[in-house]
DNA sequence: CCCTCAAATAAATACTATCTTTAACTTAAT
DNA sequence: ATTAAGTTAAAGATAGTATTTATTTGAGGG
């Protein structure tokens, strides 16, 4: 039957995924066609090819290419039905806090207001969880934040990516020990965001030594319950990440190539 | 991507969220896992039965079990390796935003403390995001606001499903109408909890008159362009909202359930 | 006795082929 | 013109087999 294996599966090895888990095939595919509707090769309300011209398209067999889609459809990205075919669902029914999603729409140039709408609701979330977080933490949740902040100040300096990781594992940390499920929903879903955002911004900041003053401060007043400091220090920390942010747009604007060499 | 540019979506279904419908052979299959998930059936951090004892568990073909668990892996609740198997992760990594997941897990009898949660962070997020609403919301916007009040109001009473339905889709515009991807995003994730909360809590409020204008307060303040006003109407809303949840959880209390007889 | 590296192996991953179900479209009869 | 029945295209589901991957295990060397 089957066996001769003619098609050869010729470089789905481009998949150079940056994050954590599957770097498989499959998610090869699913890059690829999630990129394909993100960029709006299939646009918003369009019926898509049949599944035939897509097995052609992506190279895969019937049974990846149907996984992938499912995964789709639980990112609300398509919908479909027998006979009617698959179409793409309007924009606003995607869940972008997928990080694969997330993922896919940040790879390509981004517009500034994205990172802006991202701090301007961080401003609203994070100091409230803050608050929470020193009205109510548990120990073992404290201790992440401390290990969050030991592993930010091990870092060094702020242009490392291990700053960047802890930088968010300190701010995730937080949000998860505010006890509330929502908040902690929050920072698991924004994880892509947050990341893209900290490794844009620390790298326009020069402060290494008043950005640990500033985790800290947050950190003791957590733990001293204090409701108050705490919730200003988040304030704080989120000024300083706005600041950082118009310097580095500000810095992007005005060297628009950064792809290596620099000019002196 | 920034733009969240929200198209005409004709039609106005209003359908539920990704998962919608879908009532399909394998969805059955879907919420028999999620759930075996979700009841601790398979514990958190456990290595569940191989493929093979799965398909005959289920019931189900390897290509619909499998596309079942893609889904699964896409919403964080397992991670699977080849040879090593396949994991449930801990609890804390699940995407309890998704509909059905969400869905699954409200079945169960349900913790006071998940609704309290969710209006804690609706306290949080709502006042802010209709803030901005009044301050930059365009038309369209505005519009879908409006046609979800006059839903509201031709819903006649508060405890018709009606009006549950457009309460939430009057939040939700409202969330669109920030223009802030964020707050919109954490619109369309929350659509089940948030209905879910609905139809909990309207049953047990009195006030149509009232709550239509406390609704009609708010609608106007942002058409008006006044934030201040549309923050304190968003506050007093929710507020109203806190009232009717602490007495139908008082009167659940006091009237536990409604399936079989109580000897209290 | 412990460490290293390579072969065996168990589990997920991937592919092909075929059958079933659904619902949009077509056609025919009222 | 409207409705009802039949056709058919597309997705949905199943079966069997081959391929990858990473854990185990076991042999050889330190």
């Amino acid at each position: 039957m089957a066996g001769m294996n003619d098609r050869a599966q010729s470089g789905a090895k481009l998949t150079a995924g940056p994050s954590a888990q599957t770097r498989r095939v499959m998610s090869g595919c699913l890059r690829e066609f999630v990129e394909a509707v993100v960029s709006g090769e299939f646009a918003e309300g369009s019926t898509l090819p049949v599944e035939a011209a897509l097995l052609d398209r992506f190279a895969v067999s019937r049974t990846t290419l149907r996984e992938t889609m499912q995964y789709m459809v639980a990112q609300g990205l398509i919908r479909s039905r027998p006979r009617a075919g698959t179409v793409v669902q309007p924009r606003a029914s995607w869940n972008m806090l997928d990080p694969m999603v997330l993922e896919t729409a940040m790879g390509r140039p981004q517009d500034a207001s994205f990172y802006w709408a991202l701090l301007e609701a961080r401003e609203v979330l994070e100091p409230a969880a803050t608050r929470l977080a020193a009205q109510s933490s548990d120990n073992s949740a404290l201790m992440k934040v401390a290990e969050a902040f030991d592993a930010m100040a091990e870092a060094g300096g702020r242009e490392s990516e291990d700053w960047s990781d802890s930088d968010l594992a300190f701010h995730t940390a937080i949000l998860q020990a505010s006890g509330n499920w929502v908040f902690a929903q929050f920072g698991i879903a924004i994880r892509a965001a947050l990341l893209t955002s900290f490794r844009k911004t620390n790298r326009a900041s020069q402060s290494f030594d008043e950005a640990i003053a500033m985790h800290r401060a947050v950190m003791e007043a957590i733990r001293m319950r204090r409701p108050d400091d705490a919730e200003a220090g988040m304030r704080a920390l989120i000024a300083l990440a706005r600041h950082d942010l118009e310097a580095a747009l500000a810095a992007e604007a005005a060297a628009p190539a950064a792809l290596g060499k620099e000019t002196p």
